[in-house]
Order: C-alpha cells, then sequence, then structure tokens
DNA sequence: GTCTATATAATGATAGAC
DNA sequence: GTCTATCATTATATAGAC
C-alpha cells in the first residue's frame, strides 16, 4: 500500500498513514485515556485500544511496554488538566458543584477523570496508579488553593463528595438524584463542598 | 464427617461432603458475597466462588443460571442487612461517621457492602443490579428514616459522601486521608451527612 | 448431586517477516 | 515502523459420565 516513488504523481499514495512513531504513540495514549475512561482498566484490552488509533496490539506493547504502563501515562494524561476545579477559592464551591451538576447529567457524555478514577479502582494495581496521579495534580493544586490547617484532609474530602456524587448519579444511575431538580441539586453539593473544603471549628 | 451407609461402615464412602442441594446453594452464595466484595463482578471467576464453596464451577450455573443471576443473588444477601446505619434518627450522621470511619481504616478488613458496589460498578450490566440492590434496601429504608420533602435525594446524597469516602480512603489508600486524626476526620464525616441529610432551607 | 472433560471466546504479550 | 501469526492463559458455560 504505497509506493515512495518521488515522480509518480498519479498513482501516488492515498497514504491512510504516516509512518511516524511519535504520532503513533500519541494516537495510542489519546485512545487509551478515552478507553479507560469509559470502561475502566479492566474493562477494556489492548487491541480494542490499538483499533481507535488505527493500528495494531502489538505496537502498544512497542511503545509502552506493557497495558499497566500505557494505563499510567493515561492517567497522567487524564488528570494534568483541570475539569471540575476553578481558581477561584471564593467561588469553588459553587463553580464545582454547577460543573458537576452539568457533567453527571442523564444526556451529557463528558469524559471525566473522575470516571475513569471510578472505573478502574476495582483492580488494585490500577487503583494505585490513579491514587498517585490524583495525589500529583487535582489533590496537589487543590491543597495549595485552600488556606489553614489540614488541606490535603479537606481537599481529599471534596475529591470524596465528588467521587460519590459521580458514582451515584453518573454510574449507578440513582433514580432520585437522575430526576431531581438539577438547581436544588446545585445547591445542596455546593453546601456539602464548604463543608468538606472549611477548615475545622474546633480542634 | 458422616457416612450414610447403615452398616458398611468400613467400605463407606469417605464422603467429603455431604451431597445436599440446599446447603451447596447456600455455601457457593455465602462464598460469592465474600468474592464479589473482596474483587468485583469482573475481578472474580465463578471457578474462584466455586472453589471457596468447595465445589467444582459446574454448580454454580447449575444453581444460578450464570454469573449474573448468581451476582444478583449476591447484592441481594449484601444489602439486607444494615452495616452503616443506625435507627435513631437524631444521632444518625454522627453513628454513620464513626463506623465508617472504623471501617475504612486501614487496619480494618471489613466487607462492606459499599465495597461490593464500587468494585462492580465499572461493569454496566453490575452497576444495574447494584443499583436496584441499593434503592430497594438500604435507600429505601434511609428514605422512609427521614422526614421533610426529597427524602430519596438526601438518602442519595447521604449514600455519595459515604461511597466516596469509602472510595477514596478505602479503595485508593489516599495518604492524607489515611493519615489524618481519626478523631478529625469523624466530626467532619459527621457534619458532611447533616448537610446531606438535612432538607434543603430555601425552596 | 456432583464430577471430569471440553467447547468457545477472549485476554496480554511476543517472534519474526517485510 | 508496522504488520501477521501465534503462544500461553483464562474466562463462562455446557455435555455427558457416575
Amino acid at each position: 500500500m504505497s509506493h515512495d516513488g518521488a515522480d509518480l504523481a498519479r498513482s501516488s499514495t492515498p497514504p491512510k498513514r504516516v509512518r511516524n512513531a511519535a504520532a503513533t504513540r500519541e494516537a495510542i495514549l489519546r485512545s487509551a485515556v478515552i478507553a479507560f475512561t469509559r470502561h475502566g482498566y479492566d474493562g477494556v484490552g489492548v487491541r480494542e485500544i490499538a483499533q481507535s488509533a488505527g493500528v495494531t496490539a502489538m505496537l502498544v506493547n512497542r511503545y509502552f511496554g506493557s497495558k499497566e504502563q500505557l494505563f499510567t501515562e493515561a492517567v497522567d494524561t487524564a488528570f494534568a488538566p483541570r475539569t471540575v476545579l476553578s481558581d477561584n477559592p471564593a467561588t469553588l464551591a459553587g463553580d464545582v458543584a454547577a460543573r458537576l451538576v452539568e457533567r453527571t447529567a442523564p444526556e451529557s457524555e463528558h469524559l471525566d477523570p473522575f470516571l475513569l478514577m471510578l472505573r478502574s479502582a476495582s483492580n488494585p494495581r490500577a487503583a494505585e496508579i490513579v491514587r498517585a496521579g490524583v495525589e500529583r495534580h487535582a489533590g496537589r493544586y487543590l491543597s495549595e488553593l485552600l488556606e489553614g490547617p489540614d488541606a490535603d484532609e479537606r481537599a481529599m474530602l471534596a475529591h470524596s463528595v465528588i467521587a460519590g456524587f459521580w458514582l451515584m448519579r453518573k454510574m449507578l444511575g440513582s433514580t432520585a438524584l437522575v430526576t431531581a431538580d438539577p438547581d436544588e441539586l446545585t445547591r445542596r453539593l455546593e453546601a456539602l463542598l464548604v463543608i468538606a473544603l472549611s477548615p475545622s471549628r474546633e480542634k
């Protein structure tokens, strides 16, 4: 499929793909993030990921060594950008609540890192990789944003609330949360996040 | 361990197990609850479950039809008893918070239905089965205990908080939550649950 | 009532051709 | 740089012996 003759203009390759290691690696990684987010670590095979990237399964191991190492890079890629976190501490809880309700809506098909986390956490190996990723990115960023004592603890408690909500509303599809009024739900979530993020009153 | 030959004492079968359909079924179901809680729906095979029950994999399908139907019964069995919920609405939040911190402690190996839920939710089929189980048991019980409007929504929001905490502290092993002071953690969780369970102020 | 043996399909990973 | 072909393992589920 391809001739790289210089002057054979007419029959020049309709090249379905450039043979480029870096680009191929990139394509596999992008497919991996999507697939792992949709189906979790155990729920997807390397064949499937490779096919979405337009290559064969072999190249996955060629470029990443193993499924586990591919997952490690995918987690890092997925958690690097901010998704639900805003940068203004004053409006943080409200912003997060609003985006969360929006993204967990039944009609939304948003691919969120929290889904990657929830769907992969049942595998202990994957869970450890995800823990490291969370603490390195979102957790660390949020901790730095918070003032007062126990910033890490409060950040992870907020993550607990967010993750639990993703699980019950989007993954499980809890009837009460799916049919609830979004504005009402947003207010409740905001109240929860305010509590989770606040420094403790007593000591 | 029983020989049922009346007078053939010597050559009677050294029966390693009583051939009893009901008892075998029960044993399989008990093993299934444990295995599914430890490893999730996709994380365990029928062979493994059968072996723990002292039988072969064949009998699982014989008595339950399929792995999926076995899971359905296991979910029902696991969610039937109350685990973290107390029966006094006034002390509910505090009671749940205390038990939760205790059971998610690093040294605890408690097999909680929430673990079964979290570890199986990545499989869509299993997630639907779990959703039905939760709404039928714990969710319904909690809803009836609550007074005021939106009882279902508040109940599921509380479940979100509990599930998220199980995930971040026990499954992921978040450093901040593992090393946090348990009393401090309990106070924060109690505050979160109070908010989750309270009827909304405005409307 | 329970077993052994097997059918069928999928997995992660690798060897070697081009 | 990428492919086809294959290995070894494991999964659920079933057929038929005892």
